[in-house]
Formats: structure tokens, sequence, C-alpha cells
DNA sequence: AATTCGTTTCAGTTGTTTCTGAAATAGCTG
DNA sequence: CAGCTATTTCAGAAACAACTGAAACGAATT
């Protein structure tokens, strides 16, 4: 299989900025060429479309399935294995922020809440536990936030998103209206 | 210098995420160090405290400073230069964000946009660009939250993550009250 | 149970990145 | 400007990650 240099350059870009979204070159680039893919392909299709080995696409694409970015489908009378990603780009999104959650978030919430826990020593002790408190405080607000972001369907993602130059008035404007709103219906927020 | 078990255990952690968040294991230990530290280090110290070389120092310093995580201090009559972290993390969230569009998310704009202007010849190009617009729709929008993010005060920041749980329901209610409220004041809406 | 087709694993090689020590540079002080 | 002190650069060494080919594995078919 040959790409036309249309898709050639964008795997192209996807392999270089792979590095820099914490996956490497050739999971990048098999990400892009099934992205722009028509129909859902098979490992030797991107062997030959890549030019890069049976056993490293095969690596590759359970590196992409651990971040759950790849669906499998099977053809009738076929036994391959052929891949595709997800037709709608914002199921995309709502996988990327759950995986870099997990990767990137969870753990250093965790280890914080430990050495928070510690029984605090010396004044500098107390003084990093107070700054770690602080960046606890950061990471969790982040962190319900990306779980806010994985529960939203499209219509609220999309709405949320394109919210953009609006969300400081929307904002200003509940915390002006929110405590009449309240008063209205009582109590029912938290 | 020698650190206490807890600081230890931090840095070491910064350190090995460091690699996951875009840096490598020295970059996020000094940055980790210097986020705790109640006083600005000089790179001497941190030599002492992480066991690192000179030279590794110097170059980690560097990269810190071109992503703006770290700031430079003068003591009157002594030369060395001292490093600390923003005191306030709501700074650094916005940093970051505006650190990681730059990274992570403006280079693949600007390339999405030139394939996209390209003369489509077959049908699979049709649908790859096809394809390439839709992620280029979706990038515009987390690029234009990005911006947003990076240009609130710290109050409206904090109010953004602390919606948590509450932004379904506000953007149901802003759907809802939207109409009524540009009703009122004349189309001032998008 | 042997054959075939497809996938996965793995030891070893290649390629990159990180880190170091030594040398070079820059800036101040007398 | 000579002598310090602090910082940066850089070539090579060490550590790490990516990639390959060959062999192992598994599942369906005869």
């Amino acid at each position: 299989m040959t790409l036309s240099p249309l898709v050639q350059d964008f795997v192209l870009h996807f392999g270089e900025m792979g590095g820099r979204w914490g996956m490497n070159r050739t999971v990048g680039q098999i990400y892009a060429l099934l992205f722009v893919s028509p129909a859902p392909l098979c490992a030797d299709e991107m062997v030959a479309a890549l030019g890069i080995s049976r056993s490293n696409v095969s690596m590759s694409l359970r590196e992409l399935q651990s971040w759950n970015l790849v669906l499998l489908k099977h053809r009738a009378d076929d036994r391959r294995d052929f891949y595709t990603t997800p037709e709608d780009v914002w199921q995309i999104l709502r996988t990327l922020a759950e995986e870099r959650k997990k990767r990137e978030i969870d753990p250093t919430s965790a280890v914080l809440d430990d050495l928070i826990a510690r029984r605090a020593a010396d004044a500098g002790d107390r003084h990093a536990q107070a700054r770690m408190r602080q960046m606890q405080g950061l990471i969790g607000q982040l962190a319900g936030w990306y779980d806010e972001v994985k529960a939203l369907d499209n219509t609220r993602l999309a709405g949320l998103l394109r919210l953009g130059a609006k969300v400081t008035r929307l904002l200003d404007a509940t915390d002006k209206f929110r405590p009449s709103r309240r008063a209205l219906r009582g109590k029912s927020t938290q």
C-alpha cells in the first residue's frame, strides 16, 4: 500500500509529535494512519504503508489498545484483526482525558496523599508539607475536572468547549445568579 | 545539603513523573526541590541536594526557564543566581496550560491548516481531509480553551475548576436561560 | 495431530537521550 | 588587566528506549 502525499505528511507529523504526546514515533504514525483511513486496516497493511517491521506494528497496536485509542474489527471469513479509531472525535477527546489523568495525575495524587499524611518533623518539613497541600489541592481540582470531561455527553462537551471567550462572563453570571436560583427551588445545590 | 526523607520522596517521585510530563528526570527533581524549598536555591545547593553534576543542573535550569516554571532571584552582595517557583499554584497552572498548548497543540494545528488547504486529488484524500477537518475542529476548540485558562484570574480559574460536578447542570441551565437573556439585552452573543 | 495463517514475544542491535567532566566563557573586583 | 567566582558549552560516556528478525505461540482447518 502506498500513501498519498497528503496522508504521508499527516502521518509523518504525528510521528514527530508522538514523542511529545507520551507515545513514540511509530505509535503516532499508526494512529494517524488509522484515523484517516476510510476502512479498518490490518497489521500487514500498516507494515506496507509505513515501512516498519511487523513486530513493531504489533507492539505499537498493543500500546494503542492500552490507551483505548483504537477499535478492533473483524470481517466475515477473515481471521485477521482490523483496526480503526472511533469515528467520533469527542469520544477520542474523552478517552484522551481519561488516559492522561490516569497516567499523569493519579499517581502523583496518590503519592501526595501519602506524603501529606506523614508526621512532619522539623520546620522545613512543615513548610514542604504546606506546599504539597497546595499542590494536592490543585491536582485534586484538575482530577475532578478530567472526570467531568470524561462523563459529559457530546453535546455538553462541545458546549463546554464552545463557551470559549464566554467563560468569564458565565462565571460572573452564575456567581450573581446562583443564590437567587437556589432560593427559588430550595437548596438543591451542594 | 541533605534532604529530609519527606522531601527526598517528593523529589524522587517528581523525577519519575518527569518523563511523563514532557521533561526528564533531573528537570522534574529540580522543580520539585524548588517547589518545596522555603527559600530560593543556587545551583550548587541543587548539586549537593540531588547528587548530580553541576552541568546537568545548569542545563536543567535552562530547560525549566524555557518552560517559564522558575523565577530567578538575586541576593545583595551575592553574584550567584538563585531560583524559586512562583508561590501561586494557580499561576503555575496557567503557565503549564500555556506551555503545553505551545508544544503539543499549536504545531499540529498549523500543520493541519496546511494539509487541509491542499488540493485533494482522489476519493481517499477527500476522506482523509474530511477527517483532518474534524480533528482541526477539535484542536481549535481545545486551543481556545487553553487560551481561556491562561487568561483567567485566580478567582475565576478556581471557580471554573470548582464547578466540578456542576458543569452539566450549568450547561443545561445556560442553554435554557441564554435565549431569554439574549432577548433581554439584544443579540450581543456570537 | 499436522498444517496453515496470523499474532505475540523476546534477545539482541541500533538509535536517542541524558548526564558528566573538562574546557571555555562571562562578569565582577581590586 | 589579572585574578576570582559563577555559569555555560560541548564532546564523549553511560543509560535508556525503539526497533528488528527469528522463534514461539494460538486458533482454526483438514
